[in-house]
DNA sequence: CTCAAATCGGAGCGATCTACTCCGTTCACC
DNA sequence: GGTGAACGGAGTAGATCGCTCCGATTTGAG
């Protein structure tokens, strides 16, 4: 099912496609050329456009699909039983995934309605998978999920160049040194008071 | 000295410009328009092309600048007495500078000599600091000179929107779990093989 | 095989934007 | 005042972009 005639084609173009724009958006940001990602693809301008009627909605949907993977992401972490080890995949995986280097593109365009629902849904269940590790003591008591989101969103800002595999490797590195940061307890403090969530969503855009 | 008349004007200008390119450039790339540089740091565009006569020589300057300051942050670690707070102050004080956020775009440009002259230099004098505190035992062992800095380069990409005091602070959090995943000895292994230095320079292009 | 429907890739268009030039104005100094 | 260095920014020619449009290609039913 799905592998013949040209749906099949369509459904692959699609997600050659969203694969493209993801790359595309998060290396150049939304000026980045309609014609880089259709090239990327390996997909006329045509095919783009019937899809999506304009460069704005196919980076809304992709905000919307990669911020469901990532509640998969948290989900795959909670099935873990050790918390630890539950949060560690929840953040390697959205690492690996680049899920978070959207959120500074996603600042520039309209967010719309189905955007903000994903996004609170995310942050809910993301809420969970911490204070889990928190209570299990296995997460330094001074960081809270929005700091652990913005770090993921940091580690996953993307590499200059085309992309390699030696610098995913260099990522899971730098990864990993963060992650044994994260543990409980710090050899440091943190400084400072963590982020708060109204700052945290302020960057998209006023809340509706 | 140098604060009357127009000459003195010429060197403020000149000290806007170095610091509005370096902004510009971080956070845009190299195609940023270079109007934009001329009006955040309140200078014309003229006098912007008298004192750098393309682009993309005004991007090298600002190259050689940030690795200049690199080699001086390394050097007031190095003046530390205790080798863990040399190191660190090392590292905070580069991801302040967001030095090593020019390197991605330097990557897009012709590298000069000078360029790789003063890269060169910095590299050199860091890993003697690294080495220092691996000696003393107070870095873990796993990790290697071109880890820290890639790791500074990581922590160096520039935030989205208009710079803010709160992702400045957020930043110094984030960089303050990974110091501390950094201290010996981390609680797990560093996978694979640390970053080889002709994979660090090739980024830049072939070196001469 | 025939042929209509569906999907494909990419040339072309008008509007926008960019690097850089050029020039009239301003200001410190004599 | 006069002078000349430094200033800001409008102007230009060319490049680029989002998007449209259309001829070519493939599919599958009759």
């Amino acid at each position: 099912m799905g592998t013949r005639g040209r749906q099949a084609e369509a459904r692959r173009n699609d997600l050659r496609l969203l694969t493209a724009a993801h790359e595309v958006f998060t290396r150049q940001g939304f000026d980045a050329p309609v014609s880089a990602i259709a090239r990327q693809a390996g997909v006329g301008m045509g095919s783009l456009y019937r899809r999506y009627r304009t460069k704005e909605e196919l980076l809304q949907r992709l905000c919307v699909i990669a911020m469901e993977r990532t509640v998969e992401a948290v989900e795959a972490g909670l099935a873990h039983a050790d918390p630890w080890e539950g949060l560690s995949l929840y953040v390697r995986t959205c690492v690996a995934d680049r899920s978070g280097a959207l959120a500074p593109v996603a600042g520039t365009i309209e967010v719309t309605d189905e955007m903000w629902r994903t996004a609170r849904t995310a942050e809910e269940t993301a809420e969970r998978l911490v204070a889990r590790a928190h209570e299990a003591g296995v997460l330094r008591r001074d960081v809270t999920m929005l700091d652990i989101s913005l770090l993921m969103e940091q580690f996953s800002r993307p590499a200059p160049g085309p992309p390699s595999p030696e610098h995913d490797h260099v990522r899971q590195r730098l990864l990993a040194i963060a992650l044994d940061g994260l543990r409980a307890p710090g050899a440091t403090v943190l400084p400072g008071e963590p982020p708060t969530p109204e700052w945290y969503r302020s960057r998209w855009g006023d809340a509706p």
